[in-house]
DNA sequence: TGGCCAATTTGCGCTGGCGCAAAGACGGCC
DNA sequence: GGCCGTCTTTGCGCCAGCGCAAATTGGCCA
């Protein structure tokens, strides 16, 4: 694990969202209660169902947070980048965390007891109503997925599922435009609440009319603008 | 519109999750800026697209908040009964309400305007922390229904619709639980992602086997303990 | 370079649930 | 008491998507 210095914490503290609008000297006393954590790729940071004692602001690499069923059933909630925070919505409830989150990529985080996370919001308000604003925002994301999934066929919903993945992700290159991480048919399929065949048949169907290409554990999107009339039902 | 006393007031807001823990003096300024609105039965609070500049809690009635989808899908999200507050969400996000949400029975509210409530969780850190918690339990629970909604069938999610609604709205009779509000199939197929056909055959069958009591607008149910063994898909 | 394993593809049959249509039931209102 | 509108039921045909099974591909490691 590499060592990191305090100049460059704040720097990234200062772009997350979390933290916006705090002054340094907060920042630099929340660092001070922090420390450095590593996780290696599909290792764990946390999951469903342990104490839910410690809250996590990403660094470094991506993790995936999902929830499994009684029957087995994986279901992906969202995937998570740089700056984002992990546990905020049980860092103050005490109670265990109903999800777990994977780290996808090789992970760096800074990590707080969840306790700390509470003092420090009840001194600074600011940071309660940061913390609030972002999770009422990712509340909004579930509830249009919710609905998504509620009301849309699985293409579609595949489609905004990979529209989703290249505003986080995407990268482009001269090929197209690249989802920068390992993503298999499982993955999509639990993104959007289906199997690992349909997307599979999807895929290939986008694929044959030059939309995308399908690697193992790859996609390369060509043509988004197809996916954005395919995810609303519109004729192409 | 009935008018309401002070000290009643306060005693509502007590018990009220959102002001939890705070003095009487705050919650006394708090209402000093409050003002009763009443709705009437199927009148909107507000629909979905409107600027969100109302932040309410629901003193008498219940309410039901839905989103629409641009195919003319609604999708319910939750109902909402005396003391739960509507409108946290967006309250501090200066945008548009994502939700619509319509009064089922004559509901009255104390109503804010969203940015009192901002100022006063930057005074109380309390109050902010007081939404978070609240937010994070209203996520959880989304989260939680996401995931049926994802993999279990119809029939289980039906089966859990009207759990929820019995701890909500169930009212013990020496008919059996009686959920106490108007409730049409069109409901329930709203609440679960299926159509009111749907629920239509489901409820039929139910009734067949003694497990509930099937109304216009109205469900009695008789054996609870069967709708929860149906919602886990234990065998019978 | 060859072998192994995980990921992916695709055929096939099946079924849960959709959605139209028409009939029936209920409740409120004049 | 009768009428009307809304809600509900149910038959019927259909299809999107599931899930098994078997073949194929591709990457990695020794």
């Amino acid at each position: 694990m590499q060592r990191y210095d305090e100049a460059f914490l704040l720097e990234i503290l200062n772009k997350a969202a979390l933290f916006s609008g705090l002054e340094t000297a907060v920042l630099r006393a929340a660092l001070q209660h922090a420390h450095t954590h590593h996780f290696p790729r599909q290792s764990y940071f946390f999951h469903q169902g342990e104490a839910a004692e410690t809250f996590y602001i990403l660094l470094e690499g991506r993790a995936r947070l999902t929830q499994l069923t009684p029957e087995g059933h994986q279901v992906t909630i969202r995937y998570v980048g740089p700056g984002d925070a992990i546990g905020i919505i049980v860092a103050l409830s005490n109670t265990t965390y109903p999800i777990s989150t994977e780290a996808i990529t090789d992970c760096t985080t800074l990590a707080w007891h969840a306790n700390t996370i509470t003092k420090l919001m009840e001194q600074y308000p600011r940071l309660a109503i940061n913390a609030l604003k972002l999770v009422a925002g990712r509340f909004i994301q579930l509830q249009k997925q919710y609905q998504e999934l509620a009301t849309e066929r699985v293409e579609q919903r595949v489609a905004r599922a990979l529209l989703r993945l290249i505003r986080q992700t995407g990268k482009r290159t001269e090929s197209g435009i690249i989802i920068d991480m390992p993503l298999s048919r499982q993955d999509l399929a639990e993104m959007t609440g289906t199997t690992l065949y349909t997307v599979s048949r999807i895929l290939s169907q986008w694929e044959q009319q030059g939309i995308i290409e399908a690697g193992r554990q790859q996609v390369i999107i060509h043509h988004p603008h197809s996916l954005v009339k395919i995810a609303d039902d519109l004729p192409r």
